[in-house]
DNA sequence: CATTTGACGCCAA
DNA sequence: TTTGGCGCCAAAT
């Protein structure tokens, strides 16, 4: 049993390339559906180039860019070009 | 140790 | 359909 920031490294890292979680993916795979919250304060807390921690986006990354896909600790801009680089589709 | 903040998500009006 | 508010968890202060 592990911590729930390390579940979420966990998960993060076993996101293979060109896929997209949700927080709320990744906090029901850490054990936790409600802690959607807590996954991205946990990312935003700890840098680690091993986890591509910019595959995860929110829910509702569909909407308008106003809520963007959430924010990263490099730069959404970056974040939102890495996805694109990846061939990445979250959800249109 | 208690309180506030925040890379979120869903329900109600 | 769009806007507002509530709930949940972990980390920071």
């Amino acid at each position: 049993m592990k911590n729930f920031s390390e579940k979420v490294f966990e998960v993060v890292r076993k996101i293979p390339r060109g896929e997209t979680l949700s927080y709320k993916e990744v906090a029901r795979r850490a054990g936790n559906t409600k802690a959607a919250r807590a996954v991205g304060a946990v990312l935003r807390t700890n840098f680690d180039p091993k986890i591509p921690c910019h595959r995860v986006i929110r829910s509702d990354a569909c909407l308008p860019e106003g809520r963007g896909l959430g924010g990263y600790n490099r730069g959404a801009k970056q974040k939102i070009k890495l996805l694109e680089k990846e061939k990445a589709v979250w959800g249109s």
